[in-house]
DNA sequence: ATGACTCCCAGTGGGAGA
């Protein structure tokens, strides 16, 4: 079972991508984030002549977040529950056995900022929920664009990074909380490249000079941690001509 | 360097992203 997830920064730009990359990989599950579409506007249709079945969950403008699936997703989910939050970022589904949940977390801005305060009460429902589901489907997998980069070795310049918004204690802090949840993040548990990043900025040269973070994360239950046999990102589409800010995750496990 | 790019909605500029 391949399992993925990509931020795309507007579908509507980068569908043709998209379409291209779930050809070449052929992926059980792809969770997208940054949709940037309303509901009505989901080009559900191209995803079904594809092969895949959708769930979307979108909104104008910004956020936005889908789950495709070459066999159907039971149980779908649109955004936290209980969570009031008019922002579109999580969609979940079970598929062929495993609970797959997207989720678009907050990106904060900035430390001081109310989006920070917005971030760390998102990330403590996200959590709660997450305990909640994984007790009902010990095999679940969190997939998305966490805006965390979980440790020094996931920035490309610490030091500089060093308590700016997707490296401050208190978010590294929740990520660890997923951890302690039973989460495995798939990526650390193979040898993996030094600076191995999932986002690089538009502005720089940030791609060319390989000045990344890596954001966007794996994280899989106890119980489907001995399956994963790889996690990978795949740097080839940030090379494309209008390329999304970040790569792709894949995720390959031995479950049928 | 309060920048740089890209996307969106707007409307000939500004917010947000990360």
């Amino acid at each position: 079972m391949r399992l993925a997830t990509w931020n795309v920064n507007s579908l509507a730009v980068r569908l043709p991508q998209v379409l291209d990359w779930l050809q070449l990989h052929q992926p059980d599950a792809l969770c997208l984030q940054e949709t940037k579409l309303t509901d009505d506007k989901f080009p559900h249709a191209e995803f079904t002549a594809a092969g895949y079945f959708a769930q979307w969950h979108g909104q104008k403008t910004y956020n936005g977040v889908a789950l495709l699936t070459r066999a159907p997703a039971t149980d779908v989910v649109r955004n936290i529950p209980g969570l009031d939050d008019p922002q579109a970022r999580v969609i979940a589904g079970t598929v062929q056995g495993v609970r797959v949940i997207g989720a678009y977390m907050p990106n904060g801005q900035a430390p001081d900022s109310d989006k920070f305060v917005y971030k760390m009460r998102w990330l403590d429902a996200l959590r709660a929920w997450v305990a909640t589901e994984a007790r009902t489907h010990p095999m679940l997998a969190l997939l998305g664009d966490y805006n965390i980069a979980p440790e020094d070795r996931d920035v490309y310049d610490p030091v500089a990074w060093a308590g700016q918004i997707l490296c401050t204690p208190q978010e590294r802090a929740h990520f660890r909380g997923l951890i302690e949840i039973g989460l495995h993040d798939a990526f650390r548990l193979f040898e993996q490249p030094p600076k191995s990043w999932s986002w690089w900025d538009y502005r720089n040269l940030a791609f060319r000079r390989n000045q990344g973070l890596r954001i966007d994360h794996i994280l899989v239950t106890e119980a489907l941690r001995p399956a994963v046999v790889s996690c990978t990102i795949d740097k080839l589409p940030r090379k494309n001509e209008r390329p999304s800010d970040h790569a792709p995750v894949v995720a390959e496990l031995s479950v049928p």
